[in-house]
DNA sequence: CGGTCAGGATGACATTTGTCACTTACTCTA
DNA sequence: TAGAGTAAGTGACAAATGTCATCCTGACCG
């Protein structure tokens, strides 16, 4: 575990804080589709990845969901921070892409962190900005393109996560991430193999448009 | 001037910091309607809002705009913030919503706050985090409602940061907003009407659901 | 081997949104 | 006062997305 704290974060942290890390942290090895952090429950750790990925969510009214983005090896989601020192609940789901190692820190040393290291405060800002781009990427992507194309660059997205060109995963999953319907996205799957970008097997597709 | 910055921001600064920010800020009065940030532009100030209204806007490929959210008094848009230290060019567009006062902080000067000034920090922290549940609300408007209910919404929210609930505005301007046509606003804005929600004027809209 | 269930495909139809063209109404200026 | 320009309304049609029902296929289990 140490070793892989230092791969991922020893060129980002000080040596002082990465014994801390080491310290408090709770090593966690989660298999894929465990959801790791929920709406509506109190945030008492915050996630810092070492190996694999996770998807981030948000929720409708009516419990159907919508993929935000998906966090990697490396990141940390800089939404659990705030929510974390304010003592406010989470606003998005946490779900493990694929197994997944991480380290749970606790809330409350971030602040403590927050004051005693420059890495830990710059750690903090730049993932808030990439978190912030990324949401603009939702965001266009939302407003600006259409249902296949939403759902091709999902596909790509997943592939680049998982570092596989076979996704293993069913319509269902898929239209519950795009927040749209299942028929819809076999259509669509329908075409998008017509046009030559994937490959479509049962329970898995192969992205060739990557 | 410095009442103004004492009124806004007294309550979260030092007075060394407001101090320094009163000697380095450049002060602007802005008409609405103006382009005080524009995407692709390199940023070399950060707005300090004192008063009025911003409204931030994203771009998509053929140069067609969306509305991101609004920021008031006693806020700054902390995209800003790391794109300035960065170096980088700006992602989004700022336009006042109305006549706008506010502070134009040197970027360079920021940087060198965030060491010196546990309030600065303090504030960029919880900026971005505000920012960031703005760019969710987004998100959830565009993934989770219709374009009739984001209509309402949008006009709910410009007469919430104008304090007015009479908008000056055409079905054009909205349309631009709403990343869609003006034929659509028209028709939804006459449903809307018949639904009550509304009064509508030539060159303006009275909210009446708020 | 047959039954059950999940995953996927298809047809028909409805709703929502977008586009184009044209018309009407209002405002401003010469 | 008339003309020009902008704002808004309407009709017709197209495209995109969503829903419902039904059927087909593959995997799994008794």
């Amino acid at each position: 575990m140490r070793a892989e704290l230092q791969q991922q974060y020893g060129y980002l942290f000080e040596d002082e804080l990465l014994a801390e890390i080491d310290a408090t942290g709770m090593y966690k090895n989660i298999p894929q589709g465990q959801t790791i952090m929920d709406i509506g429950e109190p945030i008492t750790h915050m996630p810092l990845l070492l190996n694999g990925a996770i998807k981030i969510l948000r929720e409708d009214n009516e419990g159907d969901e919508l993929l935000l983005y998906f966090l990697e090896k490396g990141d940390t989601c800089a939404m659990t921070f705030s929510c974390g020192m304010g003592k406010t609940k989470s606003e998005i789901r946490a779900v493990t892409e694929s197994d997944t190692e991480l380290l749970m820190v606790p809330a409350q040393k971030m602040e403590v962190w927050m004051a005693k290291y420059p890495s830990w405060q710059q750690f903090i800002v730049d993932s808030y900005h990439t978190r912030m781009m990324e949401l603009l990427e939702t965001v266009d992507t939302l407003a600006f393109l259409r249902m296949d194309e939403r759902l091709l660059k999902h596909l790509q997205d997943k592939a680049k996560v998982t570092h596989d060109d076979s996704i293993h995963t069913t319509h269902q999953d898929i239209a519950y991430d795009l927040h749209t319907s299942r028929v819809v996205i076999s259509r669509l799957l329908k075409k998008l193999e017509k046009e030559g970008k994937i490959e479509m097997h049962r329970n898995h597709i192969k992205v060739l448009d990557l």
